[in-house]
DNA sequence: CTAGTTTCGCTACTTCAAGTATCGATACCG
DNA sequence: CGGTATCGATACTTGAAGTAGCGAAACTAG
């Protein structure tokens, strides 16, 4: 996982298999003290690695959190007899996800960075966003457009609750998310 | 609109009328520098003040950013022959609002301060999302819950587009926005 | 006109975090 | 063994939030 699948071992000391730790302190450490205080110092003292480590492999603080976000969703799972069902499943997913220890935080935290820092927007867009939207372009036939709005939906929904009330969103409000959602993204019920 | 409507002058010397221009200065810093580097050294450079009397005046960058917005919303236009007409307003107004020169991105930055900082989500909160409730509260006779679920909604939606693309959400999506948003919030429509 | 109070601009400072630089040591390949 | 890239550790640079203290200015009360 954390070794290349490339051809030939490059040359030199290998990297010590210590990435998946390294998101697991991201994750608690963002948890005990929120983004903003959770410092690459301290995600380094808490993985037990030095902080140089750190940044040899994530060019900033933003692609390690982005990657640590994208090891903790993990594939997106198209689960669901038909249309509906698949969509409902999707969204209590996300959901869930954003729901476990750290991870909400860490998503509303990258995010905000990314809103004044183009090089983070594009890393976030490109490694977290476009897998997600592809996946759900190629599963309901949706053009780009519509699975990019749909996602706007959804996850700025999500976020926006996290973000004002510093609490995940209940499993009640969750559920009118997908009935407000559902009939929006019926078969057929958009334009074009 | 600077001048405090207190019964008697306090002593000493009165605070200069320069709000109106320290909020202008925000606004433009943020629409040129972007959030993060829209820092309160070159916004009271741009307001023609020194940094200090924007400390004087507001506890934290982002309070300054808060009653920023609060001045540049103004009160919530509840115009509309019916509920449909009064929602649909409302979503457009605010999305109209969000697309101004710097004001989407200062919306996005402070609330992503916010993810980190409760003093601050206290004050978003309090400040600015409260009195927009309120009047939703009482224009649409919904309860609490469900004023906040659409605020949720409308608002997450449109920021999550100005975060990830650095761009203001499209008329014709704001539309898509609307008339997703507005037969779940049909009279009647909802739970109890 | 003077005394009291508060704001003003200015400069300097503290604190903290992101990110960089350098070093000797270590692990792996050929 | 020689080459190369990683490791931990320490120190550093840069930039921004927020604070402290100054003399000057503006206003009010007497």
């Amino acid at each position: 996982m954390t070794r290349a699948t490339a051809s030939a071992r490059p040359p030199g000391r290998p990297r010590s298999g210590v990435n998946a730790v390294i998101f697991a302190a991201t994750l608690s450490t963002v948890h005990e003290l929120g983004y903003a205080r959770a410092t690459v110092d301290r995600i380094a003292a808490a993985a037990g690695v030095a902080k140089t480590t750190i940044y040899r492999r994530w060019p900033s603080k933003g692609a390690l959190i982005t990657d640590c976000l994208l090891d903790a969703f993990g594939p997106l799972p198209l689960e669901g007899a038909d249309r509906a069902e698949l969509m409902s499943s999707a969204v209590h997913w996300i959901a869930a996800k954003i729901s476990e220890p750290g991870v909400g935080d860490a998503f509303a935290g990258v995010f905000s960075d990314a809103v004044s820092d183009p090089a983070l927007r594009t890393i976030l867009s490109a490694r977290l966003q476009d897998p997600y939207r592809l996946a759900l372009q190629d599963a309901l036939g949706e053009p780009e457009h519509r699975v990019l709005f749909f996602i706007d939906v959804v996850v700025g929904t999500l976020l926006h609750r996290m973000g004002m009330t510093g609490e995940p969103m209940a499993d009640a409000d969750v559920t009118a998310l997908v009935e407000m959602v559902l009939p929006h993204f019926a078969d057929g019920a958009g334009p074009a």
